[in-house]
DNA sequence: CACCGTCAAGTCGCA
DNA sequence: TGCGACTTGACGGTG
């Protein structure tokens, strides 16, 4: 059983991608941008590793404009080598990734230029996975498409289309339930045809569901059936519904109680969880956790030591109760652990806790710093208590002491997260 | 420097 | 008939 999340880190440096725009798109530019996310690949790859994350979700946009007349490079040729040495971390590792093409991809469209686009676009995806060099196990998920006012043609256009498709991506394609137009009941239909595995997500289940009385976990086992040896253990979506936005929106993290609960229902050890979820690697790290048979402490105090800063900016309360909470060295309270963090992580960051944790990192550096260091900190830290910045170059500040410094201990704090995704 | 609209992709639903 | 929502970083323009 492996749990994973989609392609994006929080907190963790050198992991960004980036995208251009249609206009700025040439050959050096576009190697440029391929070059610089081959390489964050390469950084999330290494963070997954030393995490215990086994299971991941390769974006879309590694390559620009792949599908598109646009993108004119040879990049699965020029960028071969560094294709083979991550496919080979990803092997070593026993890392599964996947591809999923997302909502523009659809390939039972009655326009043909849209089908054609869709087929390039599966094939640009199958070539990543190809290049890398990973197995039949390594899937593209993939939606049904559209209804265009005729449900059964729609999807008799699906799996005609289908078949006209390279065996190799054929062989990698799982079909997926949405949350407007295709149930889990409509994909296991269509899947019928295409001999294709299915992912079930239980969130779109929730929200579209089929007009039958079996509940989520007898659908998890259904699909199961659908998964052959040479596809891998079954996969399936996970996520939460976010209570302030609209119906499908996904939750800022997964709530490791509700996750828990989830888990011992299905209570199978062949299933992977790839959940979608903004806090992306946070939430994956928790929910290992969560379910996790090694219930030590420590892990609890490794996660404490990343979230500690935040935690304290955001909620003093919080903070001393995760304090007390992690003194029984025997227990493994991760679920109140893990409902203090969130609890926390909802509240806005006040002027006063701001200030607070950014002294305590300071005092990382109390010892180390120059005198110039610290003066430029302290009129830092008084123009933002002054409103006159914000609390971003404060912690702009704290991170290049930080790097400069070589503090571990607040290298991989979250505290920096929103520092990270600036650079 | 901060903020906002637009771009790319395809479909559906609502004026 | 046409526009907003969905997604996300880049980019150009405004204050």
């Amino acid at each position: 059983m492996s749990i994973g999340y989609a392609c994006q880190t929080i907190g963790i440096p050198n992991t960004s991608s980036k995208n251009c725009t249609l206009k700025n798109a040439n050959e050096e530019k576009l190697y440029q941008i391929i070059s610089y996310n081959l390489d964050s690949l390469d950084h999330i790859l290494n963070y997954n590793i030393n995490n215990g994350i086994k299971l991941f979700r390769i974006s879309s946009d590694l390559i620009p404009f792949a599908s598109s007349p646009a993108n004119t490079l040879e990049w699965w040729n020029l960028f071969q080598a560094k294709f083979i040495e991550l496919g080979d971390k990803i092997k070593k590792h026993n890392i599964r990734v996947s591809m999923h093409p997302g909502q523009y991809t659809v390939l039972n469209s009655p326009n043909t230029d849209v089908v054609y686009r869709a087929i390039k676009d599966l094939e640009y995806h199958n070539r990543v996975l190809d290049s890398l060099k990973v197995g039949k196990n390594h899937k593209l998920v993939l939606h049904i498409g559209g209804i265009y006012n005729d449900k059964e043609q729609a999807m008799l256009r699906f799996i005609t289309n289908f078949k006209t498709l390279d065996q190799r991506i054929k062989d990698r394609l799982v079909l997926e339930n949405d949350d407007k137009l295709y149930n889990i009941k409509d994909v296991m239909e269509i899947a019928s045809q295409t001999n294709s595995p299915v992912i079930f997500d239980n969130l779109h289940h929730k929200i579209n569901p089929c007009n039958d009385l079996r509940d989520e976990f007898s659908w998890i086992q259904e699909c199961k059936c659908t998964w052959e040896q040479e596809d891998g253990n079954q996969k399936m979506h996970y996520s939460e519904q976010n209570p302030l936005k609209r119906l499908g929106s996904h939750s800022n993290t997964i709530n490791a109680e509700v996750f828990f609960n989830f888990y011992n229902n299905i209570n199978r050890e062949d299933i992977d969880i790839m959940l979608e979820v903004k806090d992306k690697n946070l939430s994956a790290v928790k929910c290992i956790n969560a379910v996790s048979k090694e219930k030590s402490i420590k892990n609890l105090e490794l996660e404490w030591s990343k979230y500690k800063y935040l935690v304290l900016e955001k909620s003093h309360e919080d903070y001393n109760s995760i304090r007390k909470l992690l003194k029984e060295k025997d227990n493994y309270p991760v679920i109140p652990f893990y409902n203090y963090i969130d609890h926390a992580m909802e509240k806005e960051s006040a002027v006063g806790g701001s200030v607070n944790a950014a002294q305590h990192v300071w005092g990382y550096f109390k010892e180390c710093a120059t005198e110039k260091e610290k003066k430029l900190f302290e009129s830092k830290l008084s123009s933002y208590t002054e409103g006159k910045i914000s609390l971003l170059p404060v912690k702009k500040l704290l991170w290049q002491l930080t790097n400069q410094y070589q503090q571990n201990y607040l290298l991989d704090s979250y505290y920096f997260a929103d520092v990270i995704e600036t650079i």
